[in-house]
DNA sequence: TCGGAAGCGAGAGCACTGCTCTTGCTTTGC
DNA sequence: GCAAAGCAAGAGCAGTGCTCTCGCTTCCGA
């Protein structure tokens, strides 16, 4: 019985797979705000009625499309990590880096609908938070082999954020000094405000050699979070 | 004469100064993918075809709108960097982050209009330039500051990115050094991306005192740029 | 095996959207 | 003083998300 439950629960799981490659399909070439339910449909050959017994309602579909992006993009640049084992710390969070901007212009509106503005009247479920979370984990496994091995400069932290960076430590990575961790935050929300104004178009005047730009910005990044060969003193 | 061409060329700007309050109203209350001329024809107690007169598209409106959030954006930061004119460099330069983030968190939706994803099917008219580059000149004009007064610490540039960096520098500030004017850009997208991420919400359940860390961010990316006492060595 | 239940596609329809066109009225400028 | 331009109103078009009802098909349990 490896047909689950029968041809009926097939035939759903490969429909619901049509509509959303449809979606994905529309998405890419007009936007979100332009991703019609009905044309969609139209497309299957189907009513559009027929279509809400798969997608309760069109924010669903959206969520459906949000949640394959993160996972899109999580692969991506867990792909790009993969393919850099063997280099030092500094190499493959660049690597990463590099990754999540690439697939972020290979895929604009998917980024936008991830990494743009929410969906408005729309805050993201519950459901996508794993998806979402994976390229940050990438960064934060990267520092913490990093930490384990040659070592992490450990970044300056002011002592009104002391309580803050520990609290954001016991969530998001226990091993590692609260030091390092609040550079990671900063450091994943910088990248992609590097990435974002890239695909949304605020360098479009303005940098031309956007590649070697962003790699060495995506450098200086790692160099906050302390992923530098330690020259001058590793972790304190 | 003053009146400028007579009782109904004052209409006219009345009119319009009430259809774009009222659609900031809806902008505000609903994001911009659901204002909707209609309503707010409707609650100005006029037909539909008659706001067309005055918008020649729902585009045209939200362009208008898009513009008066640069320029609020940019009046806020201007303030705020006219409050600390007597401090240093560090603390200008932290003001008018702080500026950004704060009119950010006052005003998601305006945020979201300018800096999140663009509306789709549409890119930002030249007419929105001007407006767009207020913070980013500010900034430029803090490291000129302290270019010209204490000096500034001059940040690394690796050799391929010598050429962009030059380009970039005639482009912005060519009284400014390559460097640091690649510094500024690359610090300038991070600083929006710190901020569109606490406004979109990507640090919720991750950073509580978002201020604090917000602030210390601001004042390592004030670094990166080399705004910084010169403690170990002014510029070269 | 067969009968009720659940799943499904089709169609009609509601309330809404952006936008156009025509119809009259008013203000403007020559 | 009169033609031209500006204006509000209404009707209408094509499109949207979503709901409801209708028959048909598949499924599952007695």
């Amino acid at each position: 019985m490896t047909t689950a439950h029968g041809a009926r629960a097939r035939a759903r799981i490969e429909v619901t797979a049509a509509i959303k490659d449809e979606a994905r399909r529309q998405l890419a070439a007009e936007g979100a705000a332009r991703l019609s339910l009905r044309a969609v449909a139209r497309e299957l050959g189907m009513v559009s009625s027929a279509l809400y017994r798969y997608f309760p309602s069109r924010d669903d579909l959206l969520t459906a499309l949000i949640i394959d992006a993160y996972d899109s993009l999580g692969g991506s640049a867990e792909a790009a990590h993969a393919e850099a084992a063997g280099a030092g710390p500094a190499q493959r969070w660049t690597a990463v880096c590099e990754a999540v901007r690439e697939w972020a212009l290979a895929h604009p509106h998917e980024y936008a609908l991830i990494y743009g503005s929410p969906v408005p009247g729309y805050t993201a479920p519950q459901a996508t938070v794993p998806a979402a979370s994976r390229v940050g984990l990438l960064l934060i496994g990267i520092a913490r082999d990093a930490y384990r091995g040659l070592g992490l400069a450990r970044p300056t932290l002011p002592g009104e954020l002391r309580p803050e960076a520990e609290r954001m430590a016991a969530d998001l990575a226990p091993d590692l000094p609260p030091e390092t961790v609040t550079a990671l935050v900063a450091a994943w929300a910088q990248l992609f405000g590097l990435v974002g104004f890239e695909v949304f178009g605020q360098f479009n005047r303005l940098v031309e050699d956007r590649a070697a730009f962003f790699r060495h910005a995506a450098g200086q990044l790692a160099q906050g979070v302390g992923l530098v060969y330690p020259q001058r003193g590793p972790a304190a």
